[in-house]
DNA sequence: TTTTAATTGAGATTGAAACTCAATTAATGG
DNA sequence: CCATTAATTGAGTTTCAATCTCAATTAAAA
């Protein structure tokens, strides 16, 4: 179940954007929140029709864009072609480590990093709204 | 024209690889390491296009990918869904800022992050091949 | 040379993501 | 509670970068 902070929270952005408050807005997001993280659109949408839930791929683009936007969602590139999608929501800022040969996905902050990294954009005169920062290689069990 | 430290190069790679030095091979590589940097595939077809070279889209895919995988070039991705390429020849590491208004692209380097980035794979089991670092804000024009 | 296997290029195909539009539905105001 | 209105939905279509196909061509080994 949605905590009521969240479900309020959402309702506010929708008003705010002049959107709708659908069934089906809702589901997606209890699916994003509730699921598993990094996942696919497609994932996120077939995960929803096993459970029954009528619900169209082309929502699920439209309500994530929605999410991502206003940072309920994270939104992340991995280079495949393929964006994955992990909630915000009781989940604070991280980067990720990405295993080439299985594709598992570990999290990791660095304070020392984050800081650097806004003072080279202060140095290169820019004003930072959002950063990617991957490191890919082999896990323990893949080398 | 190209160094002969280069095309030495490139001929070896070809070699160890078993794949035959074309004139089409050749020209690609002079196009990415002569031309300017953080270009498109169509960018690169187009240009050679205007230069007047007999060329291929498939051909100039197939041999930035022969480029890429053998470090002669470097594949951006940045989350746009077309890759920027770029010579690593002659140049050394770095990463980038982009803006998000205007496209702009500046490099960086910071040899403080790229400690840190191996203590964090260590730390998590991981050997690295690979990372992207990539700042998204707005440049001081478009502020 | 001749032979052989790799390469090329034009066009077709793929796949994720975005778009279209008629039917449906949420929200507003009486 | 109901009528009105504008946003939303979903099935299918479209887009676009990237990849694939396959017959004709060509590099390179013999």
């Amino acid at each position: 179940m949605l905590s009521k902070k969240l479900y309020d929270s959402y309702k506010n952005i929708l008003l705010k954007e002049g959107l709708k408050f659908t069934p089906q807005r809702l589901e997606i997001l209890e699916e994003v929140v509730l699921g598993a993280g990094h996942r696919e659109c497609e994932e996120i949408y077939l995960s929803m029709k096993k459970k029954g839930k009528q619900i169209s791929r082309a929502t699920v683009y439209r309500t994530i864009d929605i999410l991502v936007r206003n940072d309920l969602v994270r939104k992340l590139e991995l280079g495949d072609g393929r964006a994955r999608y992990e909630s915000k929501f009781n989940s604070s800022h991280h980067d990720h480590l990405i295993c080439t040969s299985c594709g598992i996905i570990k999290e990791f902050v660095d304070d020392e990093i984050e800081n650097k990294q806004e003072k080279i954009a202060q140095k290169n005169g820019f004003v930072l709204s959002k950063h990617i920062h991957q490191l890919f290689g082999l896990c323990k069990k893949c080398q």
